[in-house]
DNA sequence: TTCATAGTTCGATGTTAATCGAAGCATTAA
DNA sequence: TTAATGCTTCGATTAACATCGAACTATGAA
């Protein structure tokens, strides 16, 4: 045996793919608790809960206990760095896991990420939002502002509503494809769902892809532009 | 299956104590065969065989036939980065796998990393040289200094014959007893078996150990601080 | 209290993969 | 040619571990 850092250990830890799914969802620097992980990595809540454990004691996560829940945060910058060298060198060899058309161009322009809209236009949103100064992003995390809550509300988005879950209202998540964030939270769930009501896109099933109508291109520009 | 990245696939590459100890051996940027690999992770040359297959097959390593021997680098520095930062995270949280006396002070004083000078004179003489603009470090690396050039030849090393190699004469290497960075490449290698040349120190061989003598202890000293 | 939710522990199952002995190629030297 | 070296492939064994159903604990709500 030899001396020096066990860097297998660690590199073990994020070496499962459930586990690995649990720590891009961290990534964001919320705190999530163990049901969402499980979610998030496509596990059962036993077996999160297993790798929970394992990444607790290695120290990758600290948990923070609050009411019944339990709440997930990386345990330092490190592991992001960690994370993203790693995906650095995944995209570079090729490793994707995208099955259906990786270099799909329609599933590069606009995607669904879980439940809320990601690719190229996911991005834009995100960026729109943030340019007409509705989302405001600071370390702590994105959050809607005063002008974004009387946007919403304009917009035919009930907040009052989706405040009442437990799920944060704005998440950032990472999109792999454009290599910037894009909107996630029941917020952006709502937005997607809120374009799918208005009859600009709808998606096709079958795949993750959401077909924006011609029209329905032009009102989304015009929201994320003006 | 989420798209993006694989990030498990690589991290479960490193993930191996027999395959991280290989990727280590090879963070000095020479090029290895695989029997050699195969000594430094402590496995048979059949398991070497099969790790350096996966390595190569997952585009870690690559591979350069000289002759009936298999020459095998590091894909990039990328992977150096990943390899750096998992070691930063491992000895953060306390992971070492260090059987023989972890906290051997003498292992902890100095101690050969591959060909150079790690521990804390390693440390020493990096920043020694450093304060003295032997060598200068920036975003892109260390590099030797117009005046580290004339100190190196008269010093009694061949800069010359150093550079006819690939090897970088100047890199930095992180160490993990110290946290702090030591001199690595062919010059820190070189600079090493000048202080064996000179009586300074010899090495215990059955360790890692290098032993200065009391004259050249003060000698190093002289040449850090001066 | 009773009920529901969040999370964990236990136990069983199935799969993966690390390991090495033995044999097989391939290259070089005599 | 024969012999030796470097490395790989094959096959079998073993150990580790990811997974989930079922049962259990803990917190909060009615």
């Amino acid at each position: 045996m030899k001396e020096g850092p066990d860097i297998a250990r660690v590199a073990a830890l994020l070496g499962d793919p459930a586990r690995s799914n649990m720590l891009t969802a961290l990534m964001s620097g919320r705190a999530l608790t163990a049901a969402e992980l499980a979610q998030e990595a496509g596990v059962t809540p036993q077996t999160a809960s297993s790798h929970l454990a394992k990444l607790e004691a290695g120290q990758i996560v600290i948990p923070r206990k609050q009411g019944r829940h339990r709440y997930f945060t990386l345990s330092g910058p490190d592991i992001v760095e960690a994370l993203e060298v790693l995906m650095g060198i995944a995209s570079r060899v090729g490793h994707n896991r995208v099955r259906t058309g990786p270099r799909d161009p329609a599933l590069r322009k606009a995607r669904v990420c879980y439940d809320h809209l990601a690719g190229e236009m996911g991005v834009a949103l995100f960026s729109g939002l943030e340019a007409r100064k509705l989302i405001s992003t600071d370390h702590n995390g994105v959050a809607l502002t005063d002008a974004g809550t009387d946007f919403a509300e304009a917009f035919g988005i009930n907040l009052n509503e989706l405040r009442t879950s437990r799920r944060p209202l704005c998440r950032e998540c990472l999109d792999w494809s454009a290599r910037q964030s894009h909107l996630a939270g029941s917020f952006g769930a709502a937005l997607l769902d809120r374009f799918y009501d208005l009859g600009w896109a709808h998606r096709n099933m079958e795949s993750r892809v959401v077909i924006f109508s011609p029209e329905g291109e032009r009102n989304f520009k015009a929201l994320c532009d003006s």
